[in-house]
DNA sequence: CAGAAAGGTTCACCATGTCAAATATTCAGC
DNA sequence: GCTGAATATTTGACATGGTGAACCTTTCTG
C-alpha cells in the first residue's frame, strides 16, 4: 500500500509540505489583520460565488453541519453574512455575503503577497513549465485512491 | 503593495491553493489515523532530528509558548515525547521523542500518499524540474517581505 | 397518513490558540 | 556578590474550531 518513494519525489513532497505550511501562516495572517480567524476567512471566500445552504458549506469545508453554525453566527453578529430562507424547502437556510461581507473577503484576497515576489522572479516560460506541472499533480491527486 | 499579478501567475497560486488544501486534508487524515491531532503530528515531527526546547518549538510553529506546553503535556502523557531538563540551563526543558513516538511519527510520514501517484507519473526529468521550481519558490517565499 | 429522511440547531466535550500573571533561573551592571 | 532585567516555562481565563448525539421542523415516500 504504501510503496517507496525515490528521493527526489521525497524532496518535492518535502518542498510542498513547505509551500503549505508557508501559505497557511501568510493566510491566517492576513485573516487575523481584518479581526477574522482563517475557518471564518474561508467561508466568506466561499460565498463570494453566491449563497449557499449550511449544509454544503459544511460538505465543501469537509466538516460537521453543526460546526457552521458557530461560524456562521459569529459572521452574522458582525454582519458581514446573513442567513436568508430558502422559498423551496423551507429546511434550508442560505447564507449569504452581505456587502460588507463582500468587501472584507474581497479585500483579503488582494492583500494575499503568497508566492508574489518568487514567481515574478520566474521566466514566462517557467512559470507555464510550472503550471503545467502542478495541473497534473493536483488533476491526480484528486481522484480517489 | 499589492500590484497585479499576471493571469498564468494567477493561475499558478490558484494551484498552488488547491494543493495546500488537498495536502492539509490528507495530513489531518493521516493523523487522525492514528489518534493524533495536526498539531502533536506536527511537534512529533519536529522532534525527529532530535530534543528541542519548548520555546524553539513555539518559533518554529509560530504561536505561544503556552500553546506548547498542553500539547506536550498531552504527548507526554501518551509517552510520545519525554521532557528532559537542559544541563546547561535549568530553565531549559528539552522535548524528545521517546521510542514510541518516534515510531508513530516515521509510521505516519510513511503513510503520506499525497501525490504519490501523480508524481510517480511524472518523468524523471519533470521532476526535476518541478524539484528546482518549487525551491525557487520557497526560497523565495521565505525572505521577509 | 405514518414513518423515514434531511437540514439546522443545541449541548457537552476536547484541542488549539491567545494573553496576562506567576515562578524559577540566568545574565548584566555596578 | 547583589540587584534588577531578561528568559523559559507554566498556569488560568477565555474565544474559536471541531466532533458527536439528541432534538425540532420540514419534506419525502410508501
Amino acid at each position: 500500500m504504501s510503496q517507496q518513494l525515490d528521493p527526489l519525489s521525497l524532496e518535492v513532497v518535502d518542498l510542498m509540505a513547505n509551500l503549505v505550511a508557508l501559505f497557511h501562516k501568510e493566510y491566517e495572517e492576513a485573516a487575523s489583520a481584518r479581526s477574522l480567524t482563517g475557518a471564518q476567512a474561508k467561508v466568506l471566500a466561499l460565498l463570494r460565488r453566491g449563497p449557499m445552504p449550511m449544509r454544503q458549506i459544511a460538505q465543501t469545508m469537509s466538516c460537521e453541519p453543526s460546526n457552521i453554525t458557530g461560524i456562521v453566527d459569529r459572521l452574522e453578529l458582525r454582519g458581514l453574512v446573513a442567513r436568508q430562507a430558502d422559498p423551496d424547502d423551507r429546511r434550508i437556510k442560505r447564507v449569504a455575503a452581505t456587502e460588507a461581507g463582500r468587501d472584507a473577503s474581497a479585500e483579503l484576497r488582494e492583500s494575499l503577497n503568497f508566492a508574489r515576489a518568487p514567481l515574478a522572479a520566474l521566466e514566462p516560460a517557467e512559470r507555464e513549465q510550472l503550471r503545467n506541472l502542478l495541473q497534473r499533480i493536483v488533476e491526480g491527486a484528486k481522484q480517489p485512491r
